[in-house]
DNA sequence: CCAATTCTGGAACGAATAGTCAATAACGGA
DNA sequence: TCCGTTATTGACTATTCGTTCCAGAATTGG
């Protein structure tokens, strides 16, 4: 039997909350130890034991960066009865949230497809989302809003990288209006 | 009157071209100084010497990325005497070259509108690009083949952003069908 | 030829980097 | 209460970082 020891005192998530918030304003690369852990409020060594090095620790924060970013558009998604409704509901979360950055944009901007280990966490949010946008496109071409003839799979991953290149627009310093009309004119191609 | 000295070795353009290699694959923080003398074949001293320090050397190397690349964007749109026909000339040659990492895109995504001195490097780029594409969508306005009541200038962001998206999706592993599916969605917004 | 100037390559610098060690503290089970 | 285990803390290590110094080589004007 396994026995108990002195348990950690801080709060996993939240650290790695904190960790995010680092990973996204300055990368991989451009994150240092030091600011991990003055970010975190922990000690050096709680960062080695509870995460491993600084690269399962990027890896842990990509992973739920990306679960919570997945489930949130996933949220708005379907926070309006009617599928475009929602849809746009998406997009606009996205325009709102622009001023910050994208660590899934950013990790991809960084690493590409090479890191294998970081593809895998990518890969099954991808899967998820586009998944989830394409059953709502489905929904809209029912429902007369989006054209009949659009394969729903190609549209989700068009949506995908709209919300990409929004985000770097934001990132950029576009201002809210011009976000506005980037998401109205993803919109304009599915009709 | 200036005395003539020993004159450099290398060529200052070809030296930067291996720089911007190193820099889009790896970013600012992901390219060493060794990584850099290495790929352009030339000494420590000399690196500094014609470039100053690694930040100059990557403004410089932004520069000259962004300077061809709005050059090439601006001949493919002009490639076709239908203007629709080069926008989509234009897309074509961002979905072929989607395998290799942007510069541009890059550097937005590792330093956003932070460091004034790269906004400097990337604003008149953009708005020379934006302006061109604009004209050009003004041009597929009036031969009927974009919608009349669009804005040119929030087209020409919009393709922008596609563009970024498209680049994004490629160094994620999209494949070419995929990228081609992007390209054309785009499109379709403009009718 | 000389003098002046700049380039080149390598060694060397201090600072910062990611990661570790050893000592101490806190807990659960016996 | 004492033990085994793990968390915490801060000093520590070895390496790598960007950058500079130095000595020699190359080139042109005088």
């Amino acid at each position: 039997m396994r026995l108990m020891a002195r348990p950690r005192e801080f709060d996993a998530d939240a650290t790695l909350d904190s960790a995010i918030g680092v990973f996204r304003e300055h990368g991989f690369e451009g994150a240092s130890a030091q600011m991990l852990v003055d970010a975190m409020g922990i000690g050096r060594q709680s960062l080695y034991g509870a995460f491993g090095d600084k690269w399962q620790l990027y890896r842990s924060a990509v992973r739920r960066y990306a679960m919570g970013e997945c489930a949130a558009h996933i949220e708005a998604l379907r926070s309006a009865p009617r599928a475009m409704d929602g849809i746009a509901a998406m997009l606009r979360r996205v325009v709102e949230t622009a001023d910050q950055p994208c660590l899934g944009v950013g990790s991809i901007c960084e690493f590409g497809a090479a890191r294998p280990d970081l593809a895998e966490v990518h890969a099954p949010m991808g899967r998820t989302l586009r998944g989830a946008i394409a059953n709502r496109i489905g929904d809209a071409q029912r429902e007369g809003d989006a054209a009949p003839a659009l394969d729903p799979e190609a549209v989700a991953e068009f949506l995908m990288a709209n919300i990409a290149g929004i985000r770097i627009a934001g990132r950029g310093g576009a201002d809210r209006a011009a976000l506005d009309g980037l998401a109205a004119m993803a919109l304009r191609a599915l009709r």
